[in-house]
DNA sequence: GGCTTTCGCTACGGCTCGTAGCGTAACTCC
DNA sequence: GGAGTTACGCTACGAGCCGTAGCGAAAGCC
């Protein structure tokens, strides 16, 4: 997530080590954090590169040193708060669904969040490196808890076995794409909260189809 | 869609028929479309108001006179697009909705909306009035094309009807955030494409649920 | 001590913003 | 036809941000 745009990768000497003198780690938290607090208190469009270098106490050609720009910064200052989420394990598929569902509702309707994660997918729309970027940042990160959560799932026996590989990447795939999607789109869309009643009833319609949402009579 | 920040509403004489010199309609329909080419050749962060100006043969005073900023003149250039958005009538809820996200879909990749969107959601985060401008010239009108779709199942038999009226619409809601934000994460996000084979296969989630994305031996 | 890299600082040209001020054009009401 | 009102094109402007260059000093390796 750190250590990047580094002059020319690591010909000389071996891997670790190098010379000169080193960048300062320190640094490194302060500008995350001032990025963190600039976005809370401005948002994304009024957030610049001076004021977040005043606000960590540094030169803003330091910056520019470690991220290609506004974007780079924004996405690895908000990566982080996605590594706290975790799937928890309820005992039933429905239990954590429902729980996933509304941890990732909390983090996106946080501040920094809410302003900062459409913007830098706008930005990425005409940015091949910076899609990547929040991908391996962010999105992957994210994918791996709908995999645990389908294990967890199989064990239990809620869910089936896929034979086919490629069939059960599709629907993994598939599956985050609805869940992320829905609860972006209800948070930062619609702008309407994902309360624990939103949650039961959309963790009903995933799991048993829009067919089953008022059962009949 | 157009006629935004009049000085002061009509008071004086008879709603219709204003004094002074009439705004040109001409103008509005230069300005919008300057605007979609801008942003396909620039995309949403280097367009700007000077150089939309330009392209439609206006002076950026004018293009002030009528928005308050790039944001709502964006939104009012995409929204037309969307207005072509029709609910097809293949005869199935399947059929229909699978024709649905793949017309959603190819709206959404075309450069003009795949840069804008994100980004003036991104903006509206932190503007409501934005965010309204957004519902009303977009999002509203792409919900009514679930309450259609849902009225013909429900004529065919294909979906309950629901006695509920508050229920009716949290499920209408609830599916709405489910196909578009699933639509526009894979898109937008995971950056993949929307093909036929992907739309069958969220269809079939969306009607059938997880449990039934891989049916049992 | 030599070498290399980072750091803070200052300064800069370039671009975009949004507005003000003007004279002119278009339209309505009397 | 004239008076009143609003929209238009044009020019100019201060303000703000961008991203970089150039410097001397600091902090690590050999």
């Amino acid at each position: 997530m750190v250590a990047v745009m580094r002059s020319h990768p690591d010909l000389p000497t071996e891997p670790n080590a190098r010379i000169g003198r080193p960048r300062s780690a320190e640094a490194d938290r302060a500008i995350l954090a001032a990025t963190r607090a600039a976005l809370v208190e401005l948002g994304w469009s009024k957030l610049t590169m001076g004021d977040v270098a005043t606000r960590a106490g540094v030169a803003k050609t330091t910056l520019y040193r470690r991220w290609a720009g506004k974007s780079e910064l924004v996405v690895d200052a908000v990566a982080v708060l996605f590594d706290e989420l975790e799937l928890p394990d309820l005992g039933s598929l429905v239990a954590d669904v429902e729980a996933m569902v509304l941890r990732f509702a909390a983090l996106l309707e946080r501040p920094e969040t809410r302003t900062a994660m459409m913007a830098v997918v706008a930005e990425a729309t005409r940015d091949e490196a910076l899609r990547k970027r929040i991908r391996v940042a962010i999105v992957d990160r994210q994918k791996v808890l709908v995999l645990q959560g389908r294990a967890r799932a199989q064990a239990r026996g809620e869910l089936p076995y896929e034979r086919d590989p490629v069939t059960a990447a599709h629907n993994a795939d598939l599956i985050f794409d609805v869940i992320a999607g829905a609860v972006v789109h209800r948070t930062l869309v619609s702008a309407e909260p994902v309360d624990p009643a939103w949650a039961r009833r959309f963790t009903r319609l995933l799991l048993h189809g829009a067919s089953a949402v008022t059962p009949r009579p």
